[in-house]
DNA sequence: GCAACTATAATTAGGAG
DNA sequence: CCTCCTAATTATAGTTG
């Protein structure tokens, strides 16, 4: 029997198991939310994420629109 | 009488009152997620936004967290 | 044009398989 | 490690002041 959604504290989640389920869960949520944004608002959004144990950034779109943008991003 | 809120086809708004209403909001939406994520993650994330009638960029956080991350992004 | 409201849609924490 | 489930929380479309 499933017990639904428990309210979270907002503070750093201690358990890596949790913490790497929510990290998941929770970048797919925003991603999905800036694709909406784009779509409805026709807005260029772009999403960088460092994770966890990487300085290798996550970033999104994969073909960044920032590049169309004459933005460059350069790692140092 | 308030409708509540309705479901919204995933295609641009055509109105652009509308449109703009939905953008300001998505935007808070979408940083106060960003900055939840980076709470309970431990993540440092970066959002950027291109405004429709600007070229320049809105770059969340305020400060950052790329500087830190030695990448650097550049308008050319 | 903004802030507040509110009904409804969407996300998601915790668990189960 | 997934994927699915479901209740509870959270986001928000449309409206109103």
């Amino acid at each position: 029997m499933s017990m639904g959604r428990a309210k979270l504290k907002m503070e750093l989640i201690a358990k890596e198991k949790t913490r790497n389920t929510t990290y998941h869960k929770r970048k797919q949520g925003i991603i999905k939310k800036a694709n909406e944004f784009s779509i409805l608002c026709d807005v260029d959004t772009s999403i960088i994420i460092f994770p966890p144990n990487s300085n290798e950034p996550e970033i999104w779109p994969e073909n960044p629109v920032i590049k169309s943008r004459k933005i460059s991003l350069l790692t140092c």
